[in-house]
DNA sequence: ACGAACGGTAAGTCTAGGCTTTCCGAAGCG
DNA sequence: CGCTTCGGAAAGCCTAGACTTACCGTTCGT
């Protein structure tokens, strides 16, 4: 999931697809990679239910999956709950350690 | 930023830091790899702004640093609001889909 | 003051994976 | 029917970077 976005190009297919659905053609020629290589990309970003795909004649038009995005936006979610809950007893308590 | 958290290595660390501060060594001790790699990981997180450290005596004991947290928040927050739209657009349109 | 613990740095190895070229199947158009 | 466009699959190259071991410098304890 985090391992999908953790690649440039992939983000930046990424941003491209959250401004709009596109073709993989379409993709790459705002890409300094190759067409090959968004198709690879695209099929890891689809298998972290990143992005979805869709048939229109010979194009494949690729959108955003809010599946995948719910999923990243959850769990960052549940470490902000932590880290506010951590700073916030850090704040509290002089440094000390604890085992 | 999301460079830092592609890493599963690097991710296991930022989730046992949002559990509560830690020395690199009981870090390490927690995962299977050496000391030193927990070391260059740490390094890696701290530019990234995700953690932070403090010194106490010879020890340094890394915490989750609010700032790259926030920060990883707000890049996906944007992107949901932009897929919510890109999506509420999509189910004007004829819904085909596939897969 | 000496030695031990902690942890960052350096140097070197080795694998994962990102990219390319090449090729092939599928769908539209004349 | 070709022929063209689109995009996925296969094969291979090659670099980034995730490890390791070894080595210091620093700080604390006795």
């Amino acid at each position: 999931m985090l391992d999908a976005l953790g690649d440039p190009t992939r983000r930046a297919i990424f941003e491209l697809l959250a401004a709009g659905p596109r073709s993989v053609a379409e993709i790459a020629a705002d890409l300094p990679v190759s067409r090959p290589a968004v198709s690879q990309h695209l099929k890891v970003l689809k298998d972290a239910t990143l992005v979805s795909s869709t048939a229109v004649g010979t194009r494949r038009v690729y959108t955003l999956d809010p599946h995948g995005l719910a999923a990243v936006r959850g769990y960052f979610d549940q470490f902000w709950q932590q880290a506010l809950a951590a700073f916030a007893h850090a704040a509290e308590n002089p440094p000390e350690e604890e085992q």
